[in-house]
DNA sequence: GAAGATACCGACTAAGCGGTATCTTGTCAA
DNA sequence: TTGACAAGATACCGCTTAGTCGGTATCTTC
């Protein structure tokens, strides 16, 4: 008979959100491949049988992450902001903007989880892939659907291809932060991003 | 007393192109943390001591592979390109046709072996950052000294930073490439290449 | 308050990993 | 021809990994 030292009080919500906050981290750390999941353990003294009771294997628990955690993340950010400027324009350069002022150390160091999780994974794991792959879906979708609305209302220059255009800010912000990563430079990554509002308001009338 | 069987010749140097070769692949197929040692063996049919005859560890190994045949593979592309167009211009337009053009199966499915090490690898070891940094700054700097001397026979808008413009055009590329891995689509990457001539062409005088 | 379900515990397993030790064999200079 | 060393071969080691499983504690329902 063995004593077991248990949680006192019961939260299965909590837990499976310690999890996957933990899990969050260590991916954006190690990328997933090497995420441990002895150290996601550790890191929130959740016990192997409590996370294999939320998530049947760590492929699981991984495509939770893009799904409950980075897409969230991503969505409240620019849905909000693109929908409260009626000049699609000002908001983009707006948010791009806000990255610049906001450059911190974690993204400078680990650059962005969704990038992350792309280069690494997309090949290798097809659910990995569709997971990633609706969240930029929906990321280039915002985007062209305000420069759209621009185009209408006579802000943004007109003959030009919204969804291609959106697809390439996308790529670009994506470009600038993988390398402002490797640069580990801070002026670099700003650099980089100023280069894209020059660009983006080349798109006005 | 054990029987080996070794190869017939001896090609040290054989051996060692064809483990960076091996290697070469692996990571871009696993990922570098992933790469399987044994993998590469089976794929070359060089044993684990001749492995570690050549390469003291596997970080060494990676080392070289970014060193001797990712690097030079993408020097000798730009730098002889831009090299034999007076017009930067016209040399980076084609330059990106033929990215464009030559779309095939490994760089939707795998992606830049450049990028991919890049986000994987460079938080995780400062040497492979530096030599990945390398270059990165090579390219850029091939780049922005086109644009220059566009500027000085007035081929390229004056006023603006070659530099950063460089920059920025190396990391959209990057930006491209991802995108288009994930979504597992040519036509992707290749609208969003498009766009980036688009942007190419708005820097002529 | 008993029963059944849900949540959680932690020792264990099997496989794969990078790396090492010890050996043999090919090469070439002396 | 021989000695020395580079090159290659193979068995093995320690460690980490994801995942399993029998068991226990708490919560819910009746």
């Amino acid at each position: 008979m063995m004593t077991m030292v248990q949680r006192k009080t019961r939260n299965p919500e909590q837990t499976r959100n310690d999890l996957l906050d933990a899990a969050y981290t260590e991916i954006l750390e190690s990328g997933f491949q090497a995420a441990s999941l002895e150290r996601i353990l550790a890191n929130t003294s959740v016990s192997k049988g409590a996370l294999y009771h939320h998530f049947g294997t760590k492929r699981d628990l991984g495509l939770a992450v893009i799904q409950e955690v980075i897409g969230p993340q991503l969505e409240g950010r620019w849905f909000n902001m693109l929908a409260q400027h009626s000049d699609p324009i000002r908001g983009l350069l707006k948010l791009i903007e806000e990255k610049i002022a906001s450059a911190d150390e974690s993204v400078i160091r680990y650059g962005c989880p969704l990038n992350n999780l792309i280069q690494e994974m997309s090949p290798l794991d097809e659910s990995f892939r569709q997971g990633l792959q609706k969240i930029i879906e929906r990321w280039v979708e915002v985007v062209a659907e305000a420069l759209k609305e621009g185009q209408a209302s006579g802000k943004v220059r007109a003959g030009t291809a919204p969804q291609d255009i959106a697809l390439f800010i996308v790529a670009s912000i994506e470009g600038c932060v993988g390398l402002g990563k490797n640069a580990q430079s801070v002026t670099a990554y700003q650099r980089c991003l100023k280069q894209l509002q020059v660009y983006i308001q080349s798109l006005a009338v």
